[in-house]
DNA sequence: TCTACACCCTGTAGCAACTACAGGGTCAAG
DNA sequence: CTTGACCCTGTAGTTGCTACAGGGTGTAGA
């Protein structure tokens, strides 16, 4: 398979496939004979394995991390469950954080009568509290 | 007002502060005779300012846009109210995103069965659907 | 056979929005 | 007079790609 394929079989764009084996990520499959990168059904699965991932949003350190785990079948589960327990969590933290900007951003939109910038709300509520310059 | 002072009463850092005249967003300030920026409080609430913004999550292209409109007070409130209603309807966008991902990975987390890696749910989401390698 | 075009290669620079040095200078206190 | 906290400039690092530039390869049609 050519890394075109491989691409557009997982989705992803050529570039990202070569970056990806450059930070060591996905191994460096063999080479036909002109140079180009020639994958297995390996490199198919590993790259699937990252996109899935990625998807739900996984730091690619925590990918790399869920790979080498991924890789010793024998081992407990318990470090990949904890992987995406941190992650939830973190999930969670930036989805409260940003109702929490929705909800002031609604009020400051509210607070719009559509005048000039001179008592503009929204401005108004960017400035300073007791700075005036 | 030395930048060390601007930066803390403004909850910034001192670099941030200095990457923020850089690119134009800050006015560069007097210099005293040691080469030390001289702060005024139009500098203050200029930077006030771009620190509520960025609070509220606008982009710094966006920060510079208020910014811009800002200081045309006889203008009208549309483009503010605009740029503002934009910006929200991202935010909307990336809680539903986040919302989506935390329910996936709900669901992922709570197959574990707390066995070895080799039979883990996790993993085996993350897998390819077809291709086993 | 020529040539156009899609694909492949490497290597580097760019994006956002900072952050972190390295390698210096300045200033007030003890 | 020295210590330590601050200031300066400039550059490189972070994350996760993306976009060239400047080349080589392979195939299909005229």
């Amino acid at each position: 398979m050519k890394i075109g394929e491989l691409a557009s079989a997982t989705s992803t764009k050529v570039e990202t496939v070569r970056y990806y084996e450059k930070i060591g990520l996905l191994a460096p499959p063999a080479r036909t004979s002109a140079n180009y990168r020639a994958y297995g059904n390996e490199h198919l699965a590993r790259l699937s394995f990252i996109r899935r991932a990625r998807d739900l949003g996984f730091t690619l350190e925590a990918v790399r991390e869920l790979l080498t785990l991924s890789d010793d079948k024998a081992q407990s589960c318990d470090a990949v469950d904890s992987i995406a327990r941190v992650h939830l969590a973190d999930i969670e933290r930036k989805i409260s954080d940003l109702a929490a900007l929705r909800a002031e951003l609604d009020r400051v939109i509210g607070s719009c009568r559509k005048g000039t910038v001179e008592d503009c709300k929204i401005i108004e509520t960017l400035g300073p509290k007791d700075v005036r310059a």
